[in-house]
DNA sequence: CCTGTGCATTGATGTATGATAAGTAATATA
DNA sequence: TATATTACTTATCATACATCAATGCACAGG
C-alpha cells in the first residue's frame, strides 16, 4: 500500500467511501534529483505529500547563501504552509535532494477533506501544531544552543537525514559553515575516542 | 468595550447568543508585574489573551540565561500551545514585563467555540498559520541575519515594544547579549548621523 | 537626602565561527 | 578510463559576538 493511501486511511482516519472519492483529487508525480518544485515569488499551490526520496525547502539571502527551512522525507508534507493559506507569494524554494515521488496537495483537498471528514479536520491540527511545536524548540536552539550542541540535537533528532543530506546542507540547516561542521564533527569524534 | 469582546465579536465573528454563551466560560485576572503563570514542568492549561499589559514567554538553559520565545501585548495569545494542546508538561515560563489583565482560556473553551461557530473554528485556523508564518520567519532571521540585521527587523516589526521592553529582554529575544545589543544601537546611532 | 538595586554603557580581552584558499577524496560525465 | 565537478577536510587569518569587570545613571525606599 501506498504511504499516502496509509496517511489517508490510518493517520487521518477516513473511511473507505470517502477515500475513494478523495484519491481522485491528488495528482502523483516523480520529481527529479535538483527539480525545483516552488520558486519565491510564486504562490504555493501545492503541498507536496513525500510517498518516497527527499525534499527541502530553503530561502537563498542577497549574498546568493542558501538557508535550509526543512527537509522533508517520507510520509512528510513539504511546503509554503503561509503562501498556500493565505495565497501570498513565496520567500522559498522547494525542490528535490534526492529523486522523490510526490503526492500533489492543493489548498481545495484539504478544505474538502475537512469537509467530508471530522477525523481529517481533526488530524491537519494535529499536524499544525505539531508543526508549531517543532518550530519553536528550533528557534529555542538557535537562541540558546553552540553550533556543536546543535548539530548532536540534529543526528539525534534525524539519524536517517543524517546519513542522506550531504554535509553542507545539514551545515546549512543548522546556520553554520559547511567548514565549521566539518570542525565540529573532527571535534565530536575525538571527544568519543577519548570520553572526558 | 474590552478588547476580547472586540476579538470575538469582530475578529472571531461571533454571534450574540453564542457570545453570551462563551464569555461565562472564561475568566478575568489581574497579574502583577514580574507574576509568573507558568513553569517547565507543568502543563499549560491556559491559554492568556492580553487585555491589557505584557506577557512573555520564555525558558531557562542549563547555564540560567533567559531566552525568550515570545512577547505578546494587547490583543495577543500567550501560551505554551504543545503543553496545551498536547497535554504535556511545558519547558516555558510564562510570567508578566508589566502589571497585565489577561483572560484565561481553556482548551475546553477552544473546543466548545469551535463547535458552536464556524467562524471561531476557521479564525482559529488562521491563527495557527500565523503563528507558523511568524515563527518561519524568525527561523530565517536567526539563520541568515547579523544581530544588527536582526535588532533592525525588530524594530520595523514592534516598534511598540521596543520602546516598552528593557533592552535586556530584547537582546534576549534576538539571540545576543545586552552588551552587543548596547554596541549594535551605537553602531546604527553613528550610522543615522553620517549616512553612507 | 542618601543609598541600594537594576539597567545601560564602555573597555579590555577571549573565543567560536566565518572567510578564504588549497588540497584530497568521491562522484559524475564524457 | 580519463576528466571534470562536487563534496569534504585542513590550515590560516579575520571578525562578530561573548565574557568579565568597571562605571554611570535613574529611580525607589528608607
Amino acid at each position: 500500500m501506498q504511504n499516502f493511501t496509509k496517511y489517508l486511511k490510518t493517520k487521518a482516519n477516513i473511511a473507505e467511501p470517502e477515500f475513494e472519492l478523495l484519491i481522485k483529487k491528488v495528482e502523483f508525480r516523480n520529481v527529479e534529483k535538483g527539480e525545483v518544485l516552488l520558486r519565491p515569488g510564486e504562490v504555493c499551490r501545492h503541498s507536496f505529500f513525500v510517498e518516497n526520496g527527499l525534499l527541502r525547502s530553503y530561502t537563498v539571502d542577497d549574498a546568493g547563501k542558501e538557508h535550509i527551512i526543512q527537509f522533508g522525507s517520507e510520509n512528510w508534507i513539504v511546503s509554503d504552509r503561509s503562501s498556500a493559506f493565505f495565497n501570498e507569494p513565496s520567500d522559498l524554494f522547494i525542490d528535490a535532494v534526492e529523486d522523490t515521488r510526490v503526492v500533489l496537495i492543493s489548498s481545495d483537498f484539504i478544505n474538502e477533506a475537512s469537509e467530508i471528514s471530522s477525523s481529517f479536520r481533526n488530524y491537519n491540527q494535529i499536524a499544525l501544531q505539531n508543526h508549531i511545536r517543532h518550530q519553536q524548540k528550533r528557534i529555542n536552539l538557535l537562541l540558546s544552543a553552540s553550533a556543536e550542541l546543535r548539530y548532536m540535537n540534529f543526528i539525534k533528532l534525524y539519524p536517517d537525514l543524517t546519513l542522506r543530506v550531504p554535509q553542507w546542507m545539514i551545515a546549512s540547516y543548522l546556520g553554520i559553515t559547511p567548514e565549521s561542521l566539518s570542525r565540529v564533527r573532527k571535534e565530536l569524534a575525538h571527544k568519543n575516542f577519548k570520553p572526558n
